[in-house]
DNA sequence: AAAGAGTCCAACCGCGACCAG
DNA sequence: CCTGGTCGCGGTTGGACTCTT
């Protein structure tokens, strides 16, 4: 397993003086062809979990995580990257006015796109974007729609009645993370919904300004 | 052309959740 | 029920790249 490494230091020489203050033995900061090349066979085999196993059969001097993440944001197949469309960019606004920063739940929702990849874009474009764009439109929010209050309500009571049960047990994990009594991949399942009827999560959104 | 400033993005870190023993 | 191992998530970092002067 010398071989990743030589080529390691070949590469990116910026890595390793990153590695100098890394732990003995493990390989960190950015991933080699070959490094990828081993990843991808080990997990044909062994499926993506079990990351430490995968870690240490693949042959690399990588942690289980670093694994992981190197698979979830870069390896894993049907990933886009990149060109980021005015529509995908709206979807992420809005889900993102109705979730906070679940990067998760909203890549969920982008076929294709990682939580990491969402995450990165909202901090360098729409995050400026929309505080932008809110002191534009302010007080221009109006009211309507009932199936938007019912689903606004229905998710504020479960919020509420979770953080409750959950008193202030956690100080800086997520917020009712997942535990959330009514499904929030059905609540956010558009794949039924023709184009039109997408118009609610807007409304939905725009009522926050308010 | 060079230097400095600003932006992007891959990767790391720490923490909490989950699960098997 | 408790404990240790593992996984997944969100926040943060820092090197690479691009733009501006």
């Amino acid at each position: 397993m010398d071989d990743h490494e030589s080529v390691k230091e070949e590469v990116n020489p910026a890595v390793m003086l990153k590695n100098q203050s890394a732990e003995k033995g493990a390989n960190r900061g950015s991933w080699t062809d070959e490094e990828d090349r081993k990843l991808a066979e080990a997990i044909e085999i062994y499926g993506p979990k079990r990351w430490k196993t995968i870690a240490s059969k693949a042959g690399l001097k990588r942690c289980g995580k670093s694994c992981r993440l190197r698979w979830m944001n870069y390896l894993r197949p049907n990933i886009k990257r990149g060109n980021i469309s005015d529509q995908e960019e709206d979807l992420i606004v809005r889900l993102h006015k109705l979730l906070g920063n679940r990067w998760s739940l909203i890549a969920g929702r982008l076929p294709g796109r990682t939580d990491n990849e969402i995450k990165n874009y909202w901090n360098s474009h729409l995050s400026k974007k929309v505080h932008q764009k809110e002191k534009q439109s302010k007080g221009t929010a109006e009211m309507g729609c009932s199936r938007i209050r019912k689903k606004r309500k229905a998710m504020m009571n479960e919020v509420k009645a979770d953080r409750t049960r959950e008193g202030n047990s956690s100080s800086g994990g997520a917020p009712g993370d997942s535990k959330l009594s009514f499904d929030v991949d059905d609540f956010f399942d558009f794949s039924n919904e023709d184009p039109m009827t997408l118009e609610w999560i807007s409304k939905f959104t725009e009522m926050d300004d308010g």
